[in-house]
DNA sequence: ATAAAGTACAACCAAATGGTTGTAGATGAG
DNA sequence: CTCATCTACAACCATTTGGTTGTACTTTAT
């Protein structure tokens, strides 16, 4: 059984690192090629300590890890992450759904009661 | 036809304003109940002015409407804008499949020529 | 053994966030 | 009309964010 809970704490990380243009791109590249660290600054218009603070977000969110090979350090996405962000956003459906259910439910019950 | 396409700075917005349990709280509610912005406040042990603040973040991303009613403005939440937030993740799923799709293809091709 | 490359990390700064209080403008109730 | 309610908005403050530069450590290359 996969528990698939994730903390307030958790989801406000996955977010937030997911609220930025230049950190949506560094998923979605390092979901495509195998680079390193200093490999993705050089994609961008920043200093290498920059993007160096974006992957740390992003490796706080659980979104990407990083590996050693060698002296460089491989960004990898963790796409099952951004997954769980999804169906976290299911969620707000089943919400609204059981609402409407109850609302449905409701109507059903006026129209029993009031024949 | 649906022009589905959300600038950088929408989708910056969106994931930001989920970033913050107490919004995402607020969504909720206001997804099940209909709920004044004052009505909403007296749920969080914060200050009324502390609140709107939230609502008027989760508006500016589109999660959320004020209507008008009487002296109040009652907080509609926008289902679809999450569905929206929803798709734009399968987004990093395509990229990654492409990815894999191409490996697949490669590698088809080193079986082809191989022998 | 040096030098260069890749990274980590600290210190710093401007701007944005998340909270506060206070004031003022609409609107509904008595 | 008057008062209470609901909202808007400004000013303020502490913390976080997103960037910078600089220094130091590890690893590879010459």
């Amino acid at each position: 059984m996969v528990v698939d809970e994730l903390t307030d704490d958790e989801v406000n990380r996955i977010f937030r690192a997911l609220a930025d243009a230049t950190r949506r791109d560094i998923v979605r590249r390092s979901l495509v090629f195998t680079l390193s660290v200093s490999e993705l600054a050089d994609a961008y218009d920043m200093s290498f300590a920059a993007v160096q603070k974006h992957v740390a977000l992003l490796e706080e969110a659980g979104l990407v890890s990083k590996e050693q090979r060698g002296r460089e350090r491989i960004v990898r996405a963790d796409l099952e992450r951004i997954r769980r962000a999804q169906r976290y956003l299911d969620h707000f459906e089943q919400i609204w759904r059981s609402r409407t259910d109850r609302l449905d439910a409701l109507l059903a019950e006026d129209e029993t009661t009031s024949h």
